[in-house]
DNA sequence: CCTCCAATTTGAGCCAGCGCAAATAGTTGG
DNA sequence: CCAACTATTTGCGCTGGCTCAAATTGGAGG
C-alpha cells in the first residue's frame, strides 16, 4: 500500500468530522486499508458483518436483491461517505451488496474497533445518527416519488439527485462523475432500461441531456428540474 | 396528568433499553409527557424540530406529503418505539408528520436534553443507531418490493408486516389492532384505495382475510404468505 | 329512528409503461 | 482488422392498475 492516509483526511469524511486529533490518531493507527478495481465487490448481502469502511476515493454501489434476482440500487456512495453501515448499526449482516464501479480506495475497521470508538468518542456516534439520518430522509423521499409519480418526472429527479451528488462540470454540462449505464439508472428508478432509453433519447431530441455509453451530461438542468416539478394540471 | 411512568417503562423502550439505573432517573427527572387524542397531530413536516418522543400507549402515523398534497405513509409507531426521530439525528426541521390514530400517551425530551443524554450516556445514541438502522432497512425492503413487486404481493407483504408489528390475536385471526382504512393502505403500498378494496374483497371471498369498515384481520396468514412470496413462473 | 357523512364497493374504459423481439452500435481482446 | 460481447435503441402489442363515476353501507350524532 502506497497510500498514507494523513488526519485532515478524516477530518473531511461525513463519519469523523469534528472529532478530536486524539481520536483521529486512534483511528488512524487502527485503520486497514483496501483498494478495489471498477466491478470488485466489496460485501456481499447476507454476509456476516465483520468491518466498516469509509470512502478515499473511487465510488461504490449499494444494492438489494430479493430471492427471485429482483435488483435495485439502494445509492451510489462517493469519497469520505461511509460504506457497510452494517456495522455502524450493530446489525450482524450485510443488509446489501456494495460493488465499486470506479477503481476505489478504502479505510475500514472492524466492528469491535467501530464500537470501541463510539464508545470512547461520542461524537462518532452522533455522526453516524446525523448521516443515517440523511439516508433515511432521502428514503422516504425516493418511497413518496415512486409511489405518486410517473416514470419519465422519477428519472428526472433521480438524475439530478446523481448531478448533485457526483456531477462534474464540463463544457457540455454537468457529467454524472462514473459509469452510468442504462439499466443502473432504471434500477434506481423501478422502471426498465427500454423505458429509460425511450426517455433519454427523447431528452437528447430536445437538447436536455447528451449521453453515451455508461455515460449521462445533463446540458439543461434548469429544463430537467422543470420536467421533474412541473404541476400535474 | 394522572399517568407517572416508572422506571421499568424506559427500560422497554427501543432507545433506553440496558441503560443505567441512574441514567434513568435522569431521563425521568427531564421527561414531558403528552397526551393526544385519535386525530391529534402530534408534529408537522416542516416545523422546527423542539423534541423527541416515546410512545408509551397508543399508535401514531408518521407520513410525508410533497408539494402537490399526494402523501404516503411512512410507517405507524406503537408502544415503546420514538417518535419525532429529527431531534435524535440532529436535523432542524421535521421529515414528517405524526398524527395519532388511536388515543396515545407518550414521554418528550427537549432537543437539547436529548442531545445531552446522547453525549453522557453512549448507549442511548448507540440505541438510536440500531433503531434507525432497522427503519432504514425496512425502507430499503418498501423500495424494493415497490419497484418490482405488482400490487397484490405488496398488499400482502404490507399486511403481514402490520400484523408483525401490531398485530392481535382474536378468534377469527389476526387482527390489525388499530383504525386502517383502505385508504391508508393505499398510502401504504403505493397504489389507489380502489384497487386495495378489490383486493380485499377477492381476499374475502377466499377467507384470507376478513374485513370492516378500517378493520382488517387476516384469517388465514400462511395463505397470505403463500401470495406475498409465490415464485414469479 | 332518521340524517348526514365518510368509508367502501363495484363497473367501465383507457393508457403508461412493460414484455418481447430484433436491429444497431460501441468496446475489448486477440 | 475481426470476433464476440455488451449496451443501447426502437417497434409493437398487451395489460395491470389507474381514472372517473355511481351506488351502497356503516356509524355517529341528534
Amino acid at each position: 500500500m502506497d497510500y498514507s492516509p494523513d488526519l485532515d483526511l478524516f477530518a473531511r469524511t461525513e463519519l469523523f468530522q469534528g472529532t478530536s486529533p486524539e481520536a483521529l490518531r486512534f483511528l488512524q493507527a487502527s485503520a486497514g486499508r483496501r483498494r478495489l478495481a471498477a466491478g470488485d465487490i466489496l460485501l456481499q448481502q447476507g454476509d456476516r458483518t465483520t468491518s466498516l469502511f469509509v470512502v478515499i476515493a473511487g465510488r461504490l454501489r449499494a444494492s438489494q436483491m430479493a430471492q427471485d434476482g429482483q435488483q435495485i440500487i439502494i445509492r451510489y456512495i462517493g469519497p469520505g461517505e461511509v460504506a457497510g453501515y452494517a456495522a455502524l448499526v450493530g446489525s450482524d449482516t450485510h443488509p446489501g451488496t456494495v460493488t465499486a464501479v470506479d477503481d476505489s480506495h478504502l479505510i475500514g475497521w472492524t466492528s469491535a474497533i467501530v464500537r470501541q470508538i463510539m464508545e470512547r468518542y461520542p461524537i462518532v456516534a452522533i455522526n453516524a445518527l446525523t448521516l443515517l439520518g440523511r439516508r433515511y430522509h432521502e428514503m422516504q423521499i425516493r418511497l413518496r416519488e415512486l409511489s405518486t409519480e410517473r416514470v419519465e418526472r422519477r428519472i428526472g429527479h433521480t438524475l439530478l439527485r446523481l448531478a448533485h451528488q457526483s456531477g462534474r462540470r464540463t463544457a457540455r454540462g454537468i457529467e454524472i462523475a462514473f459509469p452510468l449505464s442504462r439499466r443502473d439508472l432504471a434500477e434506481m428508478v423501478g422502471t426498465t432500461l427500454h423505458t429509460v432509453s425511450r426517455t433519454l433519447s427523447a431528452w437528447e431530441e430536445r437538447g436536455i441531456v447528451s449521453c453515451g455509453r455508461c455515460r449521462v451530461v445533463l446540458c439543461k438542468p434548469h429544463a430537467l428540474v422543470a420536467i421533474a416539478d412541473e404541476e400535474e394540471e
